[in-house]
Formats: C-alpha cells, structure tokens, sequence
DNA sequence: GGGTATTTGTTCGTATGTATT
DNA sequence: TAATACATACGAACAAATACC
C-alpha cells in the first residue's frame, strides 16, 4: 500500500470527477462492479466501498440486479414556514400531486398521544400520504388527528381529498403551525423506495403540531422529505 | 439463513434495544468486535456491519485502537430570534464551552457579499469556532462580518471573546436573526474529526443571517451540528 | 409467464496495517 | 516494547433482485 491514500477513495474520486466531468452524465449506467474492480486492479470489496461513498454522497444510485446509475441532480424545494404546499409548488409553475397510502382508526400511542391531548389507546385518525411535485416524489407524511373530534374524517377526507378542506366542513376554517422539531436521519429501505433516493442521502424529518384558533392541538405529524427548509423572522419582536 | 432478517440486522437491532434500555449507557464501553462476534456466533465482519448501522445512527462512536462507545444524546436546539447558545445550555445544567479555530480577514466571495450588502472582494471579518457541552463536540460554525463596519473587530474578539460583547462595544446592542436556511449533508472527513461523529451521521446545516436594529444585515453564519432543531410559534400569524 | 443470465447484496474467511494502552 | 483493538484489503461463495429472451 504505502499510497498515502485510501484505495477505496482513490476509486471514488476518480469515478466522482468523472460524473462532475460529464464524462458520466446524469442518468448514465455505471460499469458494474465486476468491471470495474477490473479497471482498476482491485478486490470487487474495494469497489463496493468507493460506490457506496458516492451513494452517501447521492451521486449514484445502486439497486440489486440492475446497477449503479449517476443520479439526476432535484432542484431544492423551499418550505415556508406556514406550508401550503400546493400553493407553494403551483407558483413556481410545477404541478403538486398527493396520494393517500394509508387512512384509518389506530390506538394512539403514548407520545402522540401527549402531543394531542388524548390519553395512549385512544383511538385516532391515522393518516399516511406522499407528495409529488411534476411525478418526481417528494416527500411523505403522517398525520394524527383525535378521532373523537373528528369521528367522520375518513368519509369526508375520502370524498374532498384534502386535510384542510375536511377540517373547513368539520368546524375547523382555521389552523396554524405550533411547533417544529426537524432532524436529520438516513430513510429506511421503504422510504428510500418510495421516495426515489438512495439509502444514504440524509431526510429532514419534521415533527410538528398544529392547533386551532383557540390555540387547541388538532394536528400531529411527521414529514420526511430530502427538500431543504427556509424560516423567516420578518418583523423583529422586542421581549 | 432463512431468518428472514438480515443477520447484521438483528444484531444491530439487538445491541440497539440494550442501550435503550439503559442496560448500556451512554458513554458506556460496547464490548469489542472480537467479543461481540464471539457473543453472537458470527463473523466479525457481520459484527461490524452492525456497528456501522448504530454509527451512522448515531448511536455509537467507534475509534481505531480504542473500542466502541455509546454516544451521549443532545437535547434539541431552539431556534429563536436571539439565540443565544450558552444560556440555553446552562439552562441544561450542562456546561458549554466555545473554541476560536480561526480569525482572519479575507476577501468576501460573491454569496457572503450579496448576503451582507457588500461588494464581492471587500474585505470580510472570517471567524470560525467549535462549540462543546460537557467537553463533547456538538457544533462548527463559520461567521461572517463587514470589516469595514468593524475595522477592529479581530482585536476586540481576542479580548472578550464572544461575538455578542464584541458587538455591544462596537456599538451594536442589539441584533437578531432575520431567516435562518435548514438542510442535510453527510459531513466532510475533517467535520466528521472534529465532531466526533462517524462519516455517514447526517449533519443538519444552518445558513441564516442576523440584522441589527435597523433591519440592516449584520452577520452571516454558517453552522453545523447533528443536534435537532426546534422551532416555536408562539403567537399564530394570519396573512 | 417462465427460465436464465446479469448484477448487486450479504456473509464467510484471511492477511496486514495502524492507533491506543 | 508488547498486547489489544480497530481499519483496510483481498478472495470466495451464495442469495436476491432485476433484466432479457
């Protein structure tokens, strides 16, 4: 050895400068792993390192039995800090898309419970969707909402298909975002399935609660999506 | 096989359960690969993949020649309009503690001008720090001031050695945060050294802006960290 | 739809280098 | 210096997903 460098690197580095060279470009196949670690006179393992720190990089993309492909740059998306995603995505001229993976009546667990105001094992709505902007998904979500409050939310949220429309005819024409938890974390193996990306491009998890007008939870969900976030401050408040 | 689970799985998902469950603590030493491996009737290949799954979770924190460890957990960040990092650590009942890496001067590149209303090329006050609490490494970040509105700022840091102190005697006694940009990335070789972090735990990146009183623009800053984000609304806005 | 080849994913084994104690 | 423990690399085999005919 005595390189100074690491031969996995080494590899990764070169396949890197190749794809930001477009000598590789976006979409393209990769020689396999066979092939390469021909190429460069290396065990298939010393390969299998270099790709995977291109994948945590999100460079390319592998998948058992069909290669590693250059993976198409997504232009980042920007949430505000009050989202209406439709909203947001129609005015960059790009079509939204929301389809609903699952609905149903659940136990509420202790933490969402908490969060909600119910007690564990009360029931609640669970709702679980995917976002789409232009059919390139986005991002995915959970939503939990009291069912006791809302004891009619699956029939109304499957005949108007949206959450906001369904809460306007329950009662609620208003809600607001409490509070924000994001993180970051690696998807699992589903969420990287559905949301197209390789397992090691890090997700921004949001955790949030939303509440109505006199300030009652109504709302508590979970996000996760690869989209950077903005917060603005616009007026600086004196405390 | 024919577990149906990955064998790496189950052992990472294993060990994962043990530090949940207190029975290894944080800060606690795992036993070692030969002995895990051992333990678990497997390679220690097999061992390490698992070790590697926790790592990029960021539950434990792996060495060359000194061992595994489980990693101290962080409470969340608030994101406020004054943040002020050492109080809210204080609050904690934990000590924080921030290193100056570098103090210089340098010419502004085009993305920091256009953030702070100068020219590209103007000289720009470049402070780069570490933060710790309880002497772990939680956060870098990079700071960026007009050198023309603080000629002397580099002396009168080295003196006080805070920002906030360095303002209020430059004439600034108040300031606060006008939009702040959240995203991940997998850090570099150099953050994941210095954060003590394993290279495949997600960073969450900061890039906000900070304005005085007169809403002009103040600091630019750029800061990483793995700890979660919280945001508060305290009062819901209507537009 | 079915069978086969291709390709990546997982797991075992082994050897050697390097940092810490 | 020696022992311990993690890091890197190579080799071989099989499993599992995909693509192709």
């Amino acid at each position: 050895m005595a390189t100074g460098m690491l031969l996995w690197r080494e590899i990764s580095q070169s396949l890197e400068r190749r794809i930001l060279a477009r000598e590789l470009a976006p979409g393209d196949k990769l020689p396999t792993e066979d092939e390469l670690s021909r190429q460069f006179m290396v065990n298939r393992h010393t390969v299998r390192r270099a790709l995977s720190d291109l994948q945590e990089k999100g460079i390319v993309e592998s998948t058992q039995g069909r290669g590693s492909y250059v993976r198409r740059p997504s232009a980042p998306m920007r949430l505000q800090k009050r989202p209406r995603f439709t909203d947001h995505v129609r005015e960059r001229g790009r079509t939204p898309r929301t389809q609903t993976l699952k609905l149903q009546v659940r136990p509420a667990d202790s933490r969402v419970a908490a969060e909600l105001g119910l007690r564990a094992g009360q029931p609640m709505i669970y709702l679980e969707r995917q976002r789409f902007v232009d059919d390139e998904p986005t991002g995915l979500s959970q939503h939990h909402f009291s069912h006791d409050r809302f004891p009619t939310f699956i029939e109304m949220y499957r005949s108007r298909g949206t959450i906001t429309q369904t809460l306007i005819d329950s009662g609620v024409l208003d809600y607001t975002r409490r509070r924000t938890a994001i993180s970051a974390r690696l998807p699992t193996v589903h969420e990287a399935e559905l949301l197209h990306v390789p397992r090691h491009v890090p997700l921004l998890v949001h955790r949030y609660l939303n509440i109505d007008s006199l300030g009652r939870p109504l709302e508590y969900g979970i996000s996760r999506s690869t989209t950077e976030v903005e917060i603005d401050f616009p007026e600086p408040d004196r405390d």
